[in-house]
Parts: C-alpha cells; sequence; structure tokens
DNA sequence: AATGAATGAGCGTTCATTCAT
DNA sequence: TATGAATGAACGCTCATTCAT
C-alpha cells in the first residue's frame, strides 16, 4: 500500500515547511491562510491533511521531538573518553544551531499554548523531554539524572537566549563555556561519570 | 495631588494583576476581556488606564524588569566572600521562584511577541537584560562579561524548565547545581572573580 | 430670574462653540469628548447642559437657521429697485460665505442623521426652510413660490459646492453668475417680480 | 477565465445593492452588519470582496461617477440646436431622478467623509467632477468654464435639494426653472455658446 | 454645578473551519 | 483529492451616557 507510505511522507513533508513560520511567528500569529501560502496547497487540502491547525503545530513538535533524540542518539555510537565525547555534545550543538534555535522556538509556544489540555500535550512533551535527557545521560555516561537534566536545562537556556538573535558568536562562546565548566565539574566529581572509572 | 498618585498606584496595581494571566496563557491566547473580568472593571474602564492590550503588557514588562533589578540590587551591598555570595544569588533565586517564573513566561512572550515593533521594545528589553547582569557581574565580581552572561543563560534555562511545572524541588537542585559548578569553576579558574584576589 | 437667562445664554455660546467641530468633521465623526474639550468643560458639565449629543446638535440646526433667517431679514428694510436688491442678495451671500458655507455642511448632515426620526426634525427643518425662502421671495418681490424656491436652491448648490474647498474666488464667480442669470430673468419676465410694477 | 469576470461581476452587483443603504443612513450611520444583511451574504463574504467598510464606499463612489459620465456622454452625439440640447440635459435629469439623488447623497458622504484620506480620493473625486462638468460644456457648447460650473452646481442644488424628499413634481418644476433660465441666458449672450454663432 | 472614571453595547475586522463544486 | 468562497463567533477597541464624588 504505497498510497498510504506517499501520503505520511507528504504530511511530513508538510510539517517541515511550516517550521520557519511557527518558529518566527509563533502559533499563534500564523494563520492556516499563511501556513497553506508558503505549503503551496490551498486551505482545504491543508484541513485534508491535519484536521485543525492546532493538530498539525502538535504533530510538529512531535516530529521535532523525534528528530531531536535522534541525532543526538546519532551520537553515541562513539567510544571516546569523557573530554571527547563533550566535545562532541558540543559540535553537535554548533552544528546544529540554527535548527535548535527553532525546535526551542516552537517548543516554548507549545509550552504556553499546551497549559490548557494538559494531559495529553504534557504525555508527549515529557517523554520526548525525557528520550533527550536520557541520551544526554548515556552520550556522558551520566548517572545522576539531576546533572542529565541540568545540562539539558543549561543548553536550553542558552538557546533561548539565541530566540530573535541568531548571533552565532555568542551561541559558540555560551557552548564553549558550558563545556568548559562540565570538564572543570568532572575534573573534581570523576565519580560523575562512568566514563572516568 | 493625590488624585494623579492614586491612578498611578491603581494602574501598577492593575498590572500585577494581570500578571499570572499573562503568564499561565501567554499574551495572544488572553483577550482583553478575560483581564477586564480579572481585575474586576470593564473593559471601558482598562482602557481609560492603558491605551492598547499591547501597551498594557510592554508596561508590565518593562516593571516586571524593574522590580527585578531591584531585588538583584538588594542583594549588592554583602561584603562576604565568593562562596558565600554565590550562596546568596542562589538564595534570591529560591526566595523569588514562583515570581521569577511568572516574569520568565512573560518575558519570552514579550519577546516572540515584540519581532514586529522592534525597535522600542527592544531598547527596553536589552535594557533591562543587561543591566540584570551587570548586577550578577557586579555581585560575583565577574569581570568576563561572557561569564556573566553564562550564568545569567543559566538561570534563565532553569526557570524556562519550570514553566508549566512549578516544582520547587526540581528547581532547588538545579539552583543547587549550578552553584556547586561556578563554585568548582571559580576554585580553578580563581582569576575569573575580582573576590578572589 | 438672571440665572435662567444666563444659563440660556451660555448654552449659546456653547452651540456657536461647537459649529466648528460639527462642520468641520460632520456629526458622526465628532465625540461627546471632543466637544467638551473644545467648550473647555466636562463631559458631565455638558450632559448637564444638554440631554444627548443629538440634542446637542439638533439645538445648533435650529439655532443656526434662526440666525439665517435674522440675517436675510436684516436686508429686508430696503427700499430700492430689483436689481439693487439682487445686488444686496450677492452682498449677504459674499459677506457671510465662510458662516453660509458652515451652516450647509451642519444642514446636509442633519437631513443625513434626521431620516430615521422623521416628523419632529423635519418640522424644524421645514419651518426654517420655509422661512428662509419667503424671506428671499420678500426681498425680491416673487410671487411665484416656485421660482423663489428655485433661487434658494440654486444658492445652496453653489455652497454644497465651496464644501471643503473654501475657494473665495469661485464662490464669487459663481454667486456673480446667478445675479446675472436672475436680472436676465427678470428682464425677460417682469411680472415675476412686484418690484418691476 | 470566467472565474474572474465572475467575481469582478458580482463585486459590481453588491455595490449597487449596498447603494440604497449608504444612501439612506450615510456612511458612518451603515454598519458592516447591516451591508451584509442586505447583501444576503455574511460580514466574512463581505471582507473576502472588499478589503474594508471603505474601500466598499470609494469602490460605490468611483463606479457612480463612471456611470455618470456615461450616462451623459451618451446625450453627446447629438446634432441639436442649442435649446434642443437644453431640453435633452433636462430630460436626461428627469428620466435619471432617483438615481441621481442617490448619487448627489453619496458623493456629499463621500466628500464630508474625504478629508481625512484627502489626496487619493480627491484626486478621483475631482477627476470625475470635471468630466462630468466638461460632458455639460460640451453638450451645450459652452467655452466659458465658469458657466458650466454654474450650471452643474445648480443641478446639484436642485438634487440637494430633493435629499429625503423624492418629490418628483418640485423636481420637474426646478428642472423647469434651470432650463427656462439657460435659454433666457443664451438668448440675451448668444456668444456663450458656440452652438448659436 | 461640575468632574471624569466607569460602563457595556456595538463597531470594523479576522480567521479557523466547512462545504459546494 | 483539491479548491477557495462562505460562515460567524470572537477579537481589540470606541464612545455616548451615567453617576459617585
Amino acid at each position: 500500500m504505497p498510497k498510504v507510505v506517499d501520503a505520511d511522507q507528504y504530511r511530513k513533508e508538510l510539517l517541515y515547511q511550516s517550521l520557519d513560520l511557527f518558529a518566527e511567528k509563533g502559533f499563534a500569529n500564523v494563520t492556516i491562510r499563511q501556513i497553506a501560502k508558503a505549503l503551496g496547497i490551498s486551505t482545504g487540502a491543508l484541513y485534508h491533511y491535519f484536521p485543525s491547525k492546532e493538530s498539525l503545530f502538535e504533530q510538529l513538535v512531535e516530529e521535532l521531538g523525534h528528530q531531536e533524540v535522534l541525532v543526538l542518539n546519532s551520537a553515541m555510537a562513539t567510544r571516546k573518553t569523557l573530554p571527547k565525547r563533550i566535545e562532541i555534545l558540543g559540535q553537535l550543538l554548533l552544528e546544529n544551531r540554527e535548527i535548535l534555535v527553532k525546535h526551542t522556538a516552537i517548543w516554548l509556544d507549545f509550552y504556553q499554548h499546551s497549559q490548557v489540555e494538559t494531559i495529553l500535550n504534557n504525555r508527549i512533551f515529557q517523554r520526548i523531554e525525557r528520550q533527550s535527557r536520557e541520551a544526554i545521560a548515556e552520550l556522558l555516561g551520566i548517572r545522576d539524572f539531576r546533572l542529565a537534566r541540568f545540562i539539558s536545562v543549561s543548553i536550553d537556556g542558552i538557546l533561548v537566549d539565541q530566540l530573535g538573535k541568531n548571533d552565532s558568536t555568542i551561541f559558540a562562546e555560551q557552548v564553549a563555556l558550558l563545556m568548559e565548566m562540565l570538564i572543570t565539574y568532572f575534573d573534581k566529581y570523576p565519580e560523575k561519570s562512568s566514563l572516568n572509572s
């Protein structure tokens, strides 16, 4: 049944094509017409693929979450030492700055937007947040989940700072500082990472 | 002329009473009618005090910014050592968690929302952001502005993580980790703070 | 009871002070606040003197009508020949151009505005219109009411043409043409005026 | 591409259907909801065809202007003598009384209303006013533009007098008087029309 | 008498969603 | 499948009018 595969594939393409619009203007400030125009289809067609604006946005959030986990996991195969792995994490951030900032914009928007529907949305959200942190934990050999959360949270802070800025110099400088902090920290508390043993 | 004083005072009260609504739902998802209802006044009266929804929100953002700077500066008088000062910063965060998380929500909304008006808004925003970071830099005797930014950005990350969560345990744990990181970092690089000399 | 006289006098002053505002912007485009400001009083005080915006406007229209009739009648005492009287009418128009144009603006506005309430308003309106035409008829010794109406209507046309123009050259030229027409007409049909017999 | 033709055609129909409402109540006193109801469509559909209430009104004014010029020009082909032509002009007025009165109501409203936007609107207005007077000048062989203006202005006066009256007897009587005046005038000053030479 | 803060119905307009084609 | 015209609830905002002071 190639038809279904195609439709799913097309739906995903539509999601990614709407990413920039949502990231730039936010869910509430983007209209269905704008999205349809950006996608080169009619509003009717858009509703054929997504039952509502909200659903489109949620599927985008979910898709971005999956992608993020994939990228993080792609760095995992390595067998390097802890400092090298920290460097790999930094590289990952630098290489994906643009897309990560967009993720962050979407993410925050989703947060605001979801406080209402609460349950379903937060389930999705929390699962992806957890997977993402587990990937970081595994990459750096961290057993203390609080530490993994801290790293994740710091990265988010750096990304949030980039919103509406797109200043890669500041980004690089902040990532470098985070890496430096982590190295210093793991130097002092080597037991925090299983890679040091 | 007690009239003017009262009106200004009242306006500020209205600002603070609208804080929760904006923090919870975001600028775009709050209606003037909701605000008026929450404030216990009519929409007409609301427009008597604020020329537009946008202006109300901007005044709220500015007011919160001023307040934040005041709180940070209140910690400044101290003559303690660096570790003590780091602890003071941590205390400040813990004590003001709730309001800081709301600030963050409003702040982010403003950021996203100000794409349009850009200039004036960003002036306000940047001034307060700068003052806030200078306060941190002065409190910790930091000369390297990138480092001050990093601390500010990490704190923001922790606050962003709290959005829609309100879990003070996680918050305390993350703040503690940040403090620990900073102490470790300043231990290794004492020249980073003038308080170490 | 001088109090009442004063109040009535004051009410009339207020009417004339609001004339320009209504003439320039039209009833619907002037707010009570603008009027109050122009009059140098509060909206509350304004409502003390007039029960509604509508009533204020109607009283202004009526007052202007009375004034117009007075001006026309002031030219009546003369015992001149018909051509001289036609010239007097022309002079009257030229001397009062500005105020007459304002009257016209108000008048038209009233027309639009009154189609709804119909009865009462039109009574007032028609009475003043009639008085005005009777004054013209008497001044020129016209017995044919249709002719008096024609002169009145032509003058109105010239005034309407001046709306938003205030070009006294065109006005003078048009008034002169009307006078010329009338003289030619009465030359050919001397029986149309009792002054020719 | 029949789609575009239909849409334009439909837009024009909507314009004419909204004519009565505007003519009766005036721009400021007609609401979008009233218009939509009169047109038998929703407000949303109305905004599909016109970007704003103002634009709808302007397009109506322009359309009426074009139509007026067309009607006037349709009388031009004639090769008759001056008296006959004056009669033709009178006929034209009598036959189109109803629509001309409505034009006048709209026109005046537009005049008053356009104080603000001034430039573009007045361009349109002045162009059509000029075309209209040129048509009269050509029809009657008038070289003196002031005279053409006078005739146009007198007609407007007669039409303004009809506002909210719709009394075709008075109208006919006033038009007859104007025609009589013109004939008398051209009798005395034959050089005023090229058709007399 | 006078003030101006307060009210709330109603305005022009937008936009997610539906549906005839 | 796809289109885009149509719908109408809801938005931000205005302003004639009221009323506590």
